[in-house]
DNA sequence: GTCTATACACAGATAGAC
DNA sequence: GTCTATCTGTGTATAGAC
């Protein structure tokens, strides 16, 4: 059953990981201080009471200590956004509620975010969202929406099941990207814009489902299925539903709502 | 044509303008062979025959030699699409006519865009696209999207009409992106994204006649009149349009039409 | 394998003299 | 307007200590 955890018996030598966490945190919490431009690697450096090159030694440039940033507005955001989806079940309210939650987030970070989101929009730099360095974060990132799809009450049509997730994570991307560049008090604009944009999407998905609109909806699809999957495969997305539904319910099998029939 | 009026008559003051552009086209030229990061300060003054600090006398930093760039695409950008404008009178037409117009200017300088593109989506950039500096660049180009609109034979619906432009906008932004991260040869998934956006834009408003999607379109209406005026504010379309028409009547701003009874 | 200390090359940017 | 000299910061290399 309980086989040795490799590493972790000594409880007095995690290695120095620890090390490599104290950087980390002492980046961020000089990134809040100063901002990212103002802090320099040797202020971290001296900061956290280790050598210039011992941080290097960690983190070879200093975006690489922002990618750490990003695993954990990530992580912290996943973790913010279950009860939220065990509790709301329109889907208005779990895109608005997923989109709320990030804000929240992400809003102690707001005023130097703007500083390295640079870093991000470069298409070569790994920090970026469509990098492949980003890959995991992104379909994870995906899955959540694709989640507040699952688990809504509202009738999606097939033909939007699948591109709908990545489309709702472009839309986030979009709200990131205002976000950064809203000044308002507290943000309030953006927390604006997220409710009303979700009230946007969930409209504009229970209207899919009439005659007039299909060709619209079909273009719709056959646009972003042609144009996204070359970043975000559904192969990826699909490995890390698996991922979730094992570590759910430790690989007993789950029950498979049965697939509603099409309307139409 | 536009730029008819140019001051290069007095022979005593070409000042030192001169140098100023001589640094500029030495900084571009510099851009395209070795790419944005490569390219020091050091090397486009060694380049152009001046100093250094000669050059920071001129442009205050790297970022605003590109900024010299933007402006020239932009300009390339409105004398092409004239005769696309003066041409096609099919919405889908026109739309996929300027979006193919400006991907076919900026593609010399696909590759080394990507290198700087980060500073555009720095927010503290004055070369930000949604910056105050870009204000006029950013209501021409929107103005550009007006003309494809007023041009075209398709009925677009009144509470389209005013923040349409903007969205057109706003989706050559997200195409410029794209492009931004399009590796495929001559950028070919870009121009089949514009021509698909463009169809799927057409049909979209072509469809919003319909009285299903009355509460959708007016939910899109107030959406973006909410939280785009903040930047692209309809008294500066405004003036563009006057300036526009201005520049056309040769001058003659005696006749102030006080019909502008916004039709509604 | 981990870490310090130091030094170097190169970048962008600035100050002050001519 | 233009220059030279100089500043700060990043990234990297090296040599050696635990």
């Amino acid at each position: 059953m309980n086989d040795a955890t490799e590493e972790q018996a000594p409880a007095k030598a995690p290695k120095s990981e620890q090390t490599r966490t104290l950087i980390l945190e002492t980046a961020l919490r000089l990134f809040q201080e100063r901002g990212y431009d103002k802090t320099t690697m040797r202020a971290i450096a001296k900061e956290a009471g280790v050598s210039v090159g011992n941080a290097y030694y960690y983190f070879s440039s200093k975006e690489h200590l922002v990618q750490g940033f990003y695993d954990r507005i990530a992580a912290e955001h996943q973790a913010a956004v279950l009860p939220v989806l065990a509790r709301e079940k329109d889907l208005e309210d779990r895109m608005a509620g997923v989109l709320a939650a990030w804000l929240d987030i992400a809003r102690p970070y707001h005023e130097f975010s703007a500083q390295f989101f640079k870093n991000a929009a470069d298409p070569e730099s790994p920090l970026s969202p469509f990098s492949p360095e980003s890959e995991h974060a992104r379909a994870a990132a995906i899955d959540v929406h694709r989640q507040v799809l699952e688990g809504a009450k509202s009738k999606v049509p097939d033909e939007l099941r699948d591109v709908l997730p990545e489309l709702m994570w472009l839309s986030q991307m979009g709200l990131v990207l205002y976000w950064v560049f809203d000044r308002s008090e507290d943000s309030e604009r953006s927390r604006r814009l997220a409710a009303r944009g979700a009230r946007l999407t969930a409209r504009g998905v229970a209207l899919a489902r009439f005659r007039v609109l299909r060709p619209l909806v079909r273009e719709v699809h056959e646009l972003f299925s042609d144009f996204l999957p070359g970043m975000a495969t559904a192969a990826a997305a699909r490995k890390v539903r698996e991922d979730r539904k094992e570590a759910r319910d430790g690989g007993a099998e789950g029950t498979k709502a049965p697939r509603d029939p099409e309307e139409s």
